[in-house]
RNA sequence: GGCGCCGUGGCCAAGUGGCUAAGGCAGCGGAUUGCAAAUCCGCCAUCGCCGGUUCGAAUCCGGCCGGCGCCUCCA
């Protein structure tokens, strides 16, 4: 199979060839942790989870590592005296309020001014949102998600070999940076130089901020800084590391120097992984980090950026419990809406996007119900070279076309396909990368159900047949009225009447 | 000002020089239904604008217009 991609670094499509093969390296930007993820973040973590199932479906063994941003870094990094607040301390404001008022989870939280606690109880949130989205790599924590916290050691290690080779140097305040003048590739990576750098950003560097840095893109690696909320003893005082340096660090200590793949949002194009790859070059002198480079296009919500002041701000479980719709949205559904669309262009969330989205994901379930019965659930074996599954991971191929690749799926739908335990492998090999847990159609729907609305619901089913016996269809449509404003789908066959959750 | 991405029907979106421009959702007409839902059948676009290359362009080139992102913490 070709497989292709978009590679940020030449800002052209390559083909791509991993390494080692079969092995997959690949390292993808995570969360900081100080507050709930948002659809947003989940866009970013979802296309590289896409990623990551394609190639380990196309047969490469893939090690997908991602790392949890737990250092409280200051909200305005970049500046040279570490200004702004720090982002563990508004958290923990936050958090206080809530519980305050008892509007939070956050109640859990036994001491909010702890800002190890406030980041666990946001990485255990971080998590549990990625599982319920099928984000494989959060079942998988132990092995490939690493707390920055937890790396220290790596990243202080890492700063001595730069400040070693000429590749940083410490104020006379005690803080080290990073010479970008030391680095002749600094600046390949977004396209940027550093004259433009030092000219441009449409004069907003401010001449005060950067009164101690030889350049004014030279970045902090290391800030000795006694009042930080969370600090470290190093040879340089104690203090805080750098936002950059945590992934150039972790993702050698597990993946090697050279790595296949790294992904992240486009807003990481600049600085962020521009400086990791300083970091990371200048301590192994190879000519690569990340051989590819990939980044996802921002989400829209309703056609605008999302923001708090807009008030079209969600995060994960804002949509799940139905803040977006008015009604709960299965979780399938969700993923399926944020990895629909292709990668690198501007995907707009919508309410309409996602009944869209449901509908795809009801079809394809009752599909594979069905085929599961006509089968009794025995699949034949496939492989690539099934027309159906090779035509979509052919399309997976190309930069991942989506579209495409679920294009073919919904004309293969409509063929009626006849042979079901065909099909049903089919399905099973879809599920693998689309992971609708496609196999279970109703059942979380009626555990998450359990309780007196399950109930409910039945006994309005039973109360529609008796009233259509009786002929009385106007008790039948109230009856059903009822059933639908609970948000089931009801439907009346010679078999009498049943009715299930909607999935939006 | 610098560096990039994008512009196909109401919405999402495939298509990368040549059959009647995939597919989904919505809509419309019909079958089915006590009425519905689901399902099934049918209908529904000349591709942002202008110019060029070519026998032939949504697809290549140039210009313009429009949207978006980064250049500052941000997925």
């Amino acid at each position: 199979m070709n497989i292709q991609f978009y590679n940020t670094l030449s800002n052209s499509m390559e083909p791509f060839e991993p390494l080692n093969a079969p092995k997959v390296t690949m390292y993808s930007c995570g969360p900081t942790v100080y507050d709930y993820a948002h659809i947003g973040n989940f866009r970013s973590f979802l296309f590289a989870d896409l990623l990551r199932r394609f190639l380990e479906a196309v047969g490469y063994e893939v090690r997908h590592v991602m790392n949890i941003t737990d250092v409280g870094h200051m909200t305005e990094d970049q500046v040279a005296d570490g200004g702004g607040e720090d982002k563990m301390a508004s958290a923990a404001r936050r958090l206080k309020e809530s519980k305050k008022q008892g509007t939070d989870h956050a109640t859990a939280i036994e001491n909010p001014d702890d800002p190890f606690q406030v980041a666990e109880f946001y990485m255990d949130a971080f998590l549990e949102d990625a599982r319920t989205l099928g984000l494989k790599v959060a079942f998988e924590e132990s092995e490939n998600i690493f707390r920055a916290t937890d790396h220290i050691p790596a990243m202080q290690a890492m700063i001595t070999k730069l400040l070693e080779r000429g590749h940083a140097y410490q104020c006379v305040d005690g803080t080290v940076y990073y010479s970008v003048e030391s680095f002749p590739s600094y600046g390949k990576l977004s396209g940027n130089t550093l004259d433009q750098i030092r000219s441009g950003a449409g004069g907003r560097v401010e001449a005060e901020d950067q009164a101690s840095k030889r350049h004014p893109a030279d970045f902090l690696l290391w800030k000795p800084d006694e009042s930080h909320l969370m600090k470290w003893d190093s040879p340089w005082g104690t203090g805080y590391p750098g936002w950059h340096i945590e992934c150039s660090a972790m993702a050698s200590l597990v993946l090697g120097d050279v790595i296949d793949l790294h992904t992240g949002g486009e807003d990481l194009i600049f600085p962020h992984h521009e400086c990791e790859i300083a970091q990371s070059c200048g301590v192994t002198g190879e000519s690569h980090f990340a051989r590819f480079w990939l980044h996802a296009r921002f989400l829209m919500v309703e056609g605008e950026k999302m923001s708090k002041s807009k008030g079209n701000f969600f995060t994960v479980r804002d949509v799940l419990q139905g803040k977006a719709t008015g009604r709960d949205v299965h979780p399938a559904v969700l993923r399926y809406e944020l990895i629909k669309s292709h990668y690198r262009a501007n995907m707009n969330f919508t309410k309409k996007g996602l009944s869209d989205s449901a509908a795809v994901v009801r079809k394809l379930r009752e599909f594979t119900a069905s085929m599961q019965q006509k089968s009794g659930g025995e699949a034949a074996p496939i492989d690539q070279t099934h027309p159906i599954w090779g035509e979509f991971l052919n399309a997976l191929s190309d930069d991942l076309n989506i579209s495409k690749a679920m294009g073919g799926i919904m004309t293969w739908l409509a063929s009626s396909p006849t042979d079901a335990s065909e099909a049903l492998a089919v399905c099973q090999k879809l599920d693998t990368i689309l992971g609708f847990s496609l196999e279970e159609p109703t059942q979380p729907l009626e555990e998450a159900e359990a309780g007196g609305e399950a109930e409910q619901a039945e006994s309005l089913c039973k109360q529609i047949d008796e009233a259509r016996q009786a002929k009385d269809y106007a008790s039948a449509d109230a009856a059903r009225q009822k059933l639908i404003e609970l948000g089931y789908e009801v439907s009346t066959t010679k078999e009498g009447t049943s009715c299930k959750k909607q999935l939006v």
